[in-house]
DNA sequence: CAATATGCTACGGTTCTCGTATATTACGGC
DNA sequence: GCCGTAATATACGAGAACCGTAGCATATTG
């Protein structure tokens, strides 16, 4: 399996996939820290963070697929948006489809405080961006969309067994 | 500050980010998951594993550099040491250069068991990696750095008040 | 050498987590 | 339409985690 005598080219392009990867659990590492200083600013336990997010992101959500997409059981779920909806980050409403199920959606005011702490991120993320060409940046977005899909594919394997 | 009369270039071009900026949020939100599920094979809290992560990244560490690594408290990091240590992930030595701090190391054995549960996104990870060049390769690894420090000052900015 | 700062942990009150039980509603077969 | 089963959300409670505070040991500073 392994190239018993390997060029430098291959030697290159192997330091190169590594220091990718590397990148990608360092970047994750600092996303979750930065994650974590925004929630203690908010007074956000950071999966509530996570939640928020999710919400924000993926629109009016049912509690159980908030569950699903974050990997939280299904009883931690309704803690997590019972502190959200009591600080005023959401909202409850009935489902008109499944008189069972809720519809979570984000409210917008708290939002803007949110785009606050994230600002220096966001600014800083700018700035970096404004150093490559416009197909450049397209690269990176279909490398990050398709290294986030292959994360999704990762967690759905362990998740069912 | 906003051009009043933006042509399709600036149109594109700021979409580009746009769609960058959200593939980081993404890929953050499937890593996070992907960690917390990981976490779930092997009984850890998902913080357990973050600190695990950055023990074997960071090497040796003491528990308070840990603590502000991970942004926790220093009395929850002894929580999570413990846990670690009962569990047979970490070992607490004393730091020879000062006789009140501790270093904390990873062990090598149960490591492979997380290599395990990281194996398919590791190898899908190394199968988007072949689609590209290896100067793309250098400049993709290039950005995550960036954008990881960016990450990096941005929690320092609101961990110093 | 005193005074202060630092590193880590013990303790305890508050909060969170998650398995289970329960109430309500959907759905499928007949 | 009816009944059994599945699904959605929450209540409850035991166990665990978090974190402010206090305490001890050691460093560092003046």
């Amino acid at each position: 399996m392994t190239p018993v005598a390997s060029g430098d080219a291959d030697r290159r392009r192997r330091r190169a996939t590594v220091e990718v990867k590397q990148g990608l659990r360092e970047l994750g590492a600092e996303l979750t820290l930065l994650n974590r200083r925004v929630g203690a600013r908010l007074g956000l336990k950071d999966v509530d963070l996570d939640c928020l997010d999710l919400i924000n992101a993926h629109g009016p959500l049912s509690p159980t697929a908030l569950a699903r997409r974050a990997g939280l059981h299904a009883a931690t779920t309704t803690g997590v948006l019972d502190r959200l909806e009591r600080a005023g980050w959401v909202a409850r409403d009935r489902d008109p489809a499944d008189r069972r199920a809720f519809l979570v959606r984000a409210l917008r005011d708290r939002n803007a405080e949110l785009l606050e702490l994230f600002a220096g991120m966001n600014s800083s993320v700018e700035r970096i961006c404004a150093d490559y060409e416009d197909a450049d940046l397209e690269r990176l977005a279909d490398f990050l969309r398709r290294t986030a899909d292959a994360g999704r594919n990762a967690s759905e394997e362990l998740a069912g067994n």
